[in-house]
DNA sequence: GCGACGGATTCCAACGTTGTAACCAGTGGG
DNA sequence: CCCACTGGTTACAACGTTGGAATCCGTCGC
């Protein structure tokens, strides 16, 4: 195969491979002549760097991972999109891994997986503790998604969020500005994650402003942020008595919401006449469903933008800068699942 | 960094670095004695193999890539998904391309960017033709998804599919199985893929047994397969005089029924009252929707393992073995959309 | 007791690249 | 006329690993 080498190229110009080496990496002290000859050589032979080599000389391999819970999910199918994309830009190349939750794969990324094939990771964690993660972080360069890994002022890793707790107090203000005064979560997780607590924080404090109490018997505990435990979470609640069913549901995903849209289609409730729906994640199912879907929406160009710079950062730095926390933006977009216009899409 | 060499190791168990190598990619030739005590050595320093190391000494590198139009297409990330568990098994890692459907961008990674990176791709062709493959084919491992990029009997690389043109005819014959008289298909793309051409086909043959004709007017041209397309081609459906619209649809993809299913809700027009809908991906996104979506099931999990045990397979020959095409399995999933019970999910 | 044998281990060279130091012209100042 | 200097180039060694040849050592057959 393709197994032309500096030293092809070399002889082909004429010159050292030393030299050659110096053209394609543009270093200066190259004479415009010898450049260009080179160059033509390169052209002619298609040589191609080789990147374990050059990675074993420089410990550089131009390689960072994006580990995320599941592919399948739309949110971080679509983070991965932008995530290349800005990687790319930078010269990055994006190896992208898939944790399925689980906390030993989560810690073996973080502390990159053969150090000596990756640059750098961006992790979006589900269930690794901060603690665990403390003891790693300044031993390879991590940027975390969507979870606050630090107690108080000590910042453990660099960090892209978005603002969970206001995020799920919008939509949760929402539903209840629609007048509906039983409103359920869906999304409180047994393994007790950081996103979990935290959406479920900003929903009882938008209850509270709304002058609403509380009541367990509406935020069920699930797994996953799917779309079957949706779908069996509000099935549920669907089958409450009448006076205690819900008239409103706040999921803290798009997947779950979609699940719980579909059982209450099964339950034959009228969406949002019986109950209104609200989601996280700002997908493109909840935008094209019917009814579709109101949902918060995190900026995912800017977490992408925000985390591919900060690792980049890192791994370029001489010796490691401070951590730093980014808040992504993120707005509430109302459809009509909580009484939105059924305004035609414009794609 | 977790820079602990295999020199460190020799060191530490007192014995040369060449026989730690053996040990670690457990070559015969090492006494029980000997291997225990390197691999307490290596235990104790938390060795890893330098991949980049490794890969310049061999030649392989454990990289194989697949290569996908766009990841936030459901279809393509579940693949991803598959894929990943397949190779995970067989010891590759997998590195997700997105291509786009820009065909320079199909043709270099088919050449295999950095030959020297990946020891294989998978690609999912969009635009990239035949001749263009046949060029390249002979020089990297590749295997083909989805496509028949074949003439004949002349096969110029390996390939995994299903059976389009079967796959189209029987979601049309169920169609018209129901009665409908006017069906119409959303896919016909203007850059006239192979999927596209296929599954035309199947839908023509499909019409015909059934004592239909085909009417182009209800075939209208779409560039992409996404939600956008099957929604605006719908609008404009649905916007026929009365007797000329049409009362069923196959869409060539899950999308692109999405986009239908939204355009048919704006319109006020029932499913499958009105008009009734069938699509292709099997993917999660038709199956919980509302109503829930007739989809023709490809055998994604046997894809991947054939993908990617075939694309092994040519790494690993010594001298390349001829090209196979292996054709997965698919099914009709009657659903909602076309007349199926609304079945509670079994999720 | 000696040579042959075979298993276990070591030595050496290489994979393609780049950093460092050395080299080789010329140039200008002393 | 020599020296220091500069820009341009080259020689050498190394990165961590593995294939092959070479070596060592204990055992067996004679």
């Amino acid at each position: 195969m393709a197994a032309v080498t500096l030293k092809d190229v070399a002889e082909r110009a004429g010159v050292s491979i030393k030299t050659v080496s110096n053209v394609v990496r543009d270093a200066p002290r190259v004479s415009e002549a010898t450049r260009t000859r080179v160059m033509r050589a390169v052209q002619e032979l298609g040589y191609r760097p080789n990147p374990s080599a050059r990675r074993l000389r420089t410990g550089r391999s131009g390689l960072i991972a994006l580990a995320v819970p599941d592919l399948a999910t739309p949110y971080f199918a679509e983070l991965a999109h932008h995530v290349r994309t800005e990687a790319a830009a930078l010269g990055f190349t994006v190896l992208i891994e898939e944790t399925l939750g689980d906390t030993k794969e989560e810690l073996r990324l973080a502390t990159g997986v053969g150090a000596s094939l990756l640059d750098g990771v961006i992790l979006s964690p589900l269930h690794v503790s901060p603690d665990e993660l403390a003891l790693v972080t300044d031993q390879f360069p991590l940027v975390l998604l969507g979870e606050r890994s630090y107690e108080g002022d000590r910042v453990v890793a660099d960090h892209v969020l978005i603002d969970n707790v206001a995020a799920a107090r919008e939509a949760t203000a929402h539903l209840a500005g629609l007048g509906r005064t039983r409103i359920a979560a869906i999304g409180v997780d047994k393994a007790g994650s950081a996103t979990s607590r935290q959406r479920l924080e900003g929903f009882q404090q938008a209850l509270h402003d709304a002058g609403l109490t509380y009541d367990p018997r509406l935020a069920p505990q699930i797994k996953d942020f799917d779309r079957g435990n949706g779908l069996r979470a509000m099935r549920a609640l669907a089958q409450l008595p009448k006076g205690q069913r819900p008239d409103a549901v706040f999921c803290f995903s798009d997947l779950l919401a979609v699940g719980a849209r579909r059982a209450l289609h099964e339950a034959d409730l009228t969406i949002p006449g019986d109950v209104a729906l609200a989601g996280v994640d700002g997908s493109e199912e909840a935008r094209y469903g019917t009814p579709s879907l109101t949902s918060v929406v995190p900026d995912k160009a800017a977490i992408a933008s925000l985390a591919v710079k900060c690792l980049v950062d890192r791994v370029r730095a001489e010796d490691p800068p401070p951590f730093e926390v980014h808040v992504a933006p993120h707005w509430l977009e109302v459809r009509e699942s909580s009484g939105g216009e059924r305004e035609p899409l414009e794609p």
